[in-house]
Order: structure tokens, then sequence, then C-alpha cells
DNA sequence: TTTAAAATATGATATTTATCATGTTTTTTG
DNA sequence: CAAAAAACATGATAAATATCATATTTTAAA
């Protein structure tokens, strides 16, 4: 099994703040897995008890609402954390998480890691910080959720995608969703979300490649986000 | 002037885990002020530095939207904290802070609280513990904002209402809310938002005392929540 | 590789919500 | 207290979005 302390994705979250020995004795007691594309990381309900360090692949974070429809909040990536709220929490999930494609993860257990919240401020403080910054995004979320039409949504969620994900070597949006995945971002029906998907490509502002999506007029779809 | 270390609000956050010492020093560098209704803690665009403990009143939370729109995000009430993120970060703040009515509260700069922060674990992992519960609570806001309609958000906003502030003598709903803020939580034009409340109050669902509301029938407003 | 299932697409329609207009009531201010 | 401003209210209409229906394409499975 990989070693905690050799490894570069650490680097990319909390746990770079961690010391050689507190990794060494991480590794110890971490556990290695590969998820496939469309299984679940975890499930609403269950204790997760650990954090998973998400070492390859995506996963997208989603609450079933009352009306039965998903919610996407989040899209995690490689180098990310994920359920950090568990170390300081004794609830079950309020979330799900599944694999957008294969993933290799590791997870390390509760218990570990609380040790290290506690004698570790450096950590400690990299953890409050990263949290204090998700909510900051999921402020402006709900501020977008509630003031922003569909369409303005749509814009924003692919310009975000964009960024986040950059292009592959045909120039699409490198990460795929269904559309159905699409309109659970942003918070419609799939079919609505097909609908403005279509409007803009026949407008030249996005092009499909297969099913991913390319974006041809950055600028346009700007627009579209701030309501023009 | 005051004593921290008196003060029974404290009680209430996470301030109750600091020591008599950390108590003492803190109250030598707070400041007390009174905010009138209407007047705002902070504004969008500040260095907000430090953190807000409410002796009395309630603020609302909000901020714009790209659509020149208010979203109130949060009320913030006796008791709490406000602008823990300050601590943990460089940015100003992306939300304004408004009194609903005359408040009472305390200023506690960000250099004194950030060595408790350091030297004081157990109050570091409560001021944690309060922002992964808040985070839940927001990732849940997102959720609502996109899969639930207006009619459904404003009897969710009515129960949790009063829920959270109870009822005065009357039995109405003890906060007092403009028209126009209650259709800013529930993300909503303010003319349907009244709408809407003459609607249940039509239905005998709910009442207005003057032009407070009264909950006459919680069961109705829970089946409207769910979308019945 | 044929069949079944899932995903994508689009039209028709109903529902929800925003916007504009206007009137009334309440609150604030000089 | 009178006048002005703000808040509340409701109608008419337009725009946005959901829902239902159905067809096509793609993917998965037998």
């Amino acid at each position: 099994m990989s070693k905690c302390e050799q490894c570069i994705v650490r680097k990319f979250n909390s746990l770079q703040h961690l010391t050689r020995d507190e990794l060494v004795r991480m590794s110890a007691c971490k556990t290695s897995k590969i998820i496939r594309k469309g299984e679940p990381l975890f499930t609403e309900g269950d204790y997760i008890n650990g954090v998973f360090c998400i070492k390859d692949g995506v996963c997208k974070v989603s609450k079933m609402s009352d009306n039965g429809r998903n919610q996407i909040v989040n899209l995690i990536t490689k180098g990310d954390l994920l359920g950090e709220r568990s170390l300081v929490s004794e609830e079950p999930s309020n979330l799900n998480a599944v694999a957008l494609n294969d993933m290799e993860v590791c997870f390390i257990p509760k218990e570990e890691i609380v040790s290290d919240l506690k004698n570790n401020n450096d950590f400690t403080m990299d953890v409050l910080k990263n949290m204090a910054s998700s909510l900051k995004t999921a402020d402006n979320l709900i501020v977008d959720m509630a003031q922003k039409n569909v369409k303005q949504r749509l814009a924003e969620t692919l310009l975000h995608l964009h960024e986040k994900f950059g292009t592959n070597n045909e120039g699409a949006i490198d990460i795929h969703l269904s559309r159905e995945d699409i309109a659970n971002i942003i918070g419609t029906a799939t079919e609505s979300g097909i609908r403005l998907l279509s409007e803009l490509k026949k407008k030249n502002i996005i092009a499909f490649v297969g099913k991913d999506i390319k974006i041809l007029d950055k600028k346009a779809l700007g627009q579209i986000k701030n309501g023009f």
C-alpha cells in the first residue's frame, strides 16, 4: 500500500500541515479503495466517521429534496478532502457522494485524524479555513439559486465547470456529466436543462463534442450569467 | 463596561470554552455597541476583523445578487456569534448584517481571539463544530432553494421562524419582519410573497396580528411545505 | 447482434412566478 | 397634525419553468 508521507496528493489539501510522524501513523491505519463509476462513496444516513482523500477521479455530492429530486451541491475532485464534517459531528451524513468516473481514494478513520486536530494547530486552522471558505461558497450558491433564473444558472455553471475542469484535447469541458447531472446542478427539470443547452447550441455559444460541451463564446455566456 | 467573565450570553456560544483568564483578557479589549433598528453591523466589502457577540436583538444577514435583489441567508439572534469567518480569512465580507430591532452587541477584535484559537483547543473545536453545522444548514438551504417552489419555501420559512423565535403574548411569531424581508428570505418578489401570505390568510392557515403573523394551522403548513 | 433500457431531444400545454400598474394603509417626518 | 414616504395589497399580464407526451439516439445487456 502507498505511503501517505510520500503521496503527492496530500500537498493539495489540509493534510499538508501534518508532520512526518503524523503522516506515518496515518499511513498505517488508512485504507485505499477503488470506486467504480456510478458507485457511491457514501449515502445519506451513513455514519462516515472519517475523511476521504481523493487520489484520482471525480464524484458528485448531492442531496435528495423532499420533492424527490436530487440536487448536486458540490463536485469533489483529485486532491480534495471529503467528509471533514464527520470529524466534528456525531450525526449521520445528510449527503450522497457518487463517483462520476473511476476513482482512487484513501479513507482515514476519524479516531486517527481527530487526535491530529487536537494536537496540531496548523492542521486544525487549515481545516477551519477550508470550512470557512466552503461556507462562503455555499452562501453564494444560496443567493444564486434564489435570485437567478435557470438560464443564468446554466451559463454560470458552464463557466464554472470550464474553470474547474479545463478542456480536453477536443476543446470540450473535461468532465463527463449527463444532461440529468447538469440539470441537478442548476436545480431544474432535466427537460428544461436540455432545452436550454439546445438553445445555446443553436446560437453557437456552445457546441457538443459527443455529449460533452465545448464553450464557443465565453463572453456571451458571461452576459447571460449576468442577466442579458 | 460589563465584564465577559460575568456575562451570561457567552454561555450560549463558543466563548463558553474560554478560560477565566482568557475571558478577562478579552473583556479588556472588547467594545460594546448599541445598534439601532435598521442600522448595519457591517456591510459587503468591509473587513470585519473580529467577532460580534450578540447580547440582545436580532439582525438579518444578507447578500446582494447580481440581479440587484437582496437575499437574506441567515437571522442572527441573542447568544449567537457573528463574523467567525473573518478570523480565518483575510478577505472582506461578502455579506451585509442589518439590525431588525435595537441591538446590544460586543465586538472582540481578531488579534485577541486568534491567539485563543491557537492555544485553546476546546474553543477551536467548538468553532469548528459550529462552522460544520452552519455548512450543513447551508447545504440544506441550497437544496430547498433549488428544488422547492415559492409556496413551499414560504410554508417552511413560517414554520422555521415559529420554531426559532416562538410566539408573543398574542400568539404571533415573535419577530418583526417586513413583507419585503420575508420575500427576501424565501427568495421571491415582494409582491409574490405578499400574495401568497394573503392566500394563506384567506384559507385560515395563518392570521395577521397587526403585521405580524400567527400560525393557525401548523399541520396544513407542514403539508404545503412538502408539496401538497 | 438483436433487444431492452437509458439518455437525449423536442413539442404542446399547464402552472408558477415576475413584472407593471395602481390603490390603500401605515409610518415617519417636518 | 398634515404631508410625504414607505409598506402593504391586489389585479392584469407576460415570462419562465414544469409537466406530460412522444420520438430518436445511444448504451447496456441478453
